[in-house]
DNA sequence: TTGAAAAATGTAACCGGTTACATTTTTATT
DNA sequence: AATAAAAATGTAACCGGTTACATTTTTCAA
């Protein structure tokens, strides 16, 4: 069933039929009642592909993502796809399997026509990425970038402000030996976490110690190794914040191995808000990513640029403001370790 | 950039152009080269909605997927994702927020010709699905469908071959009164695992006992109820095996509130194999679904249909095993509770 | 009643490819 | 060298819509 056939069947033309479907230009509304009418008996749907081929758009969004946001990507696509199903959008989803096809999808994205916009997700490649924007025959917003100064449009995680914010709330317990358990090396999150812990210890008086300060790569067994090391120096850190929930995971496991009890002989705080951290015990103290508000906003932008109401061109960047989340690992009494829903 | 274009500057027709941009047709080698060469110089790519348009297809799959797989999506996407860039298509992903949208969106992917073919995970609609296919346009694969009888195709959990396995792995140590942690009325998963639980009971030739089965909805709250119950009737059960991890979570939490070991007391098995679980103290033994192979299955299958390789009028139906994980939480000694990666 | 403006509708080009079929060139055969 | 067959290439219709512009119809003031 096509077009053609609906206006025969109405009696006017393609252009009238064509008119109706898409509510421009004038057309009698005893007419509009009728192709409508039509249109329904004969369960006809304008076909897409040819739609897209005259108009130039698709209200299709390209969204690239890497392998390893794993905890977030449901929550990170199903922001992304409730912002799109508000605007009649669909979602093609990609997730890089390797560094050379992220390029390439963003590429072909950008420049054949298949999608309206991309949400890119690509926490490695640095300066790339910013050639290849300028490829862009479309709107790109990009997620967690590591490009800070580039003329970019991105939406991120405000790491700095949550590290820090979790610091001081250890701080505020009244340790005042803080460790850490770092994330890997070259890695933008782990940076921006560190820099908040730092800021923390600093702008509140403390002592910097270095020796506090153990590397890990995200993973519990990093964590568990590192708690391992920070337990058995001297001076032991009476607090000890992970660079994420894995590693706390990892710093519970070696803590119940050594004996050490959490809070009480070391508290514990980590980043995150993974979905396993509220079952620990005592619950975890963590930071709270709102991820599916960081793919709402992100597409939100995006819809916005297609739709010409923001400028593609000019550069933005929102830092998303993250939550603490009290357990009792850092020693505070009134908190919600028991509760679950 | 388009077609005209580099037929132009490579002195040739369209048609020569389209030829060795598809492989298809006899082209001279040294023609070929020249045409390469300038596509390559100018960086063209062939617009694909166009192409779409002639070859009425659009290497774009439909995926259809529940608000409530959760825990399994991005492993579901994962497998999905790995079959279809093997073989260069997209997917384009949509979670269904509400009943109504599911079957639009299912209805407009299968009559709009902007996919090839879809993945659709539907757990709860039931003959409304089986109308619906009757509009197919494309082929069709379900996942988890609850549509036994239908001329469907669907790759499903193997939920009775697990439930069974994993309850024999509880008679197998010899406890001879089992109850069960039931899941949600009408859900078809949850019907599926009670019934491999009923089978192994039965056929180990140990008494049904009705008193040892609670309803529960999947949630650690009734997890955690359920296990009150079960652990203050009489007689209380040697083991107790839920429907779902996260029920099983549930009954940990209860098990620790009452002071009641596991699994010197009583042991515990789920089915899932939720991240969370080998967290646990002990590990809980659990079921493990092959998440990541259903998808690529179900994808491969829905290739081969759209590569006219399989009919697509052929119903089929494939029951993908599970397998148990051991924990420590059935008895079992030599158990990996204390391993973590 | 008439004519100009506004409203409604129609015609046909266009979006950027693919491909059936026609035509030209090359190769092979006698 | 002539000719048939095969290979290479070109022409133009087609995929199914949108839309600029032309044309027809309606409305309404003079």
């Amino acid at each position: 069933m096509q077009i053609r056939e609906i206006a025969h069947l109405a009696g006017v033309s393609v252009a009238t039929v064509s008119r109706v479907i898409n509510g421009k230009g004038p057309v009698k509304e005893e007419t509009r009642k009728h192709i409508l009418k039509i249109m329904k008996e004969h369960n006809y749907v304008p076909n897409p592909i040819a739609r897209s081929l005259s108009t130039r758009h698709t209200d299709t969004i390209g969204v690239i993502l890497p392998e390893l946001v794993d905890e977030f990507f449901s929550d990170l696509i199903r922001g992304m796809d409730v912002e799109a199903t508000k605007s009649n959008k669909y979602l093609i989803v990609t997730g890089s399997h390797s560094k050379k096809n992220i390029a390439e999808t963003l590429l072909e994205f950008m420049t054949s026509g298949r999608v309206d916009g991309v949400i890119l997700m690509a926490p490695l490649l640095h300066r790339e990425i910013g050639e290849l924007l300028s490829f862009a025959k479309c709107p790109v917003v990009m997620i967690n970038s590591c490009l800070d100064d580039e003329k970019v449009i991105s939406f991120n995680v405000n790491n700095v402000q949550g590290a820090e914010a979790i610091t001081r709330h250890l701080i505020g317990h009244g340790y005042e030996h803080i460790g850490m358990i770092l994330g890997p090396k070259f890695n933008y999150d782990a940076e921006q976490r560190f820099a908040g812990f730092k800021k923390a210890i600093e702008s509140e008086g403390l002592s910097f110690e270095n020796s506090l300060l153990i590397p890990g790569n995200f993973t519990t067994k990093s964590g568990f190794e590192a708690f391992y090391k920070l337990l058995r120096q001297s001076p032991k850190p009476q607090a000890i914040f992970a660079a994420n929930d894995m590693m706390a995971i990892g710093a519970y496991e070696a803590a119940r191995k050594m004996g050490v009890r959490i809070p009480e002989d070391v508290a514990i705080a980590g980043f995150d808000d993974i979905f396993i951290s509220r079952f620990l015990k005592p619950r975890l103290t963590t930071v709270h990513v709102p991820i599916v508000e960081l793919g709402q906003k992100a597409m939100k932008y995006l819809l916005k640029m297609i739709e010409q109401e923001i400028d593609p061109k000019k550069p933005y960047r929102e830092d998303i403001e993250t939550e603490i989340v009290i357990g009792g690992s850092c020693g505070c009494k009134n908190n919600n370790s028991d509760e679950f829903v």
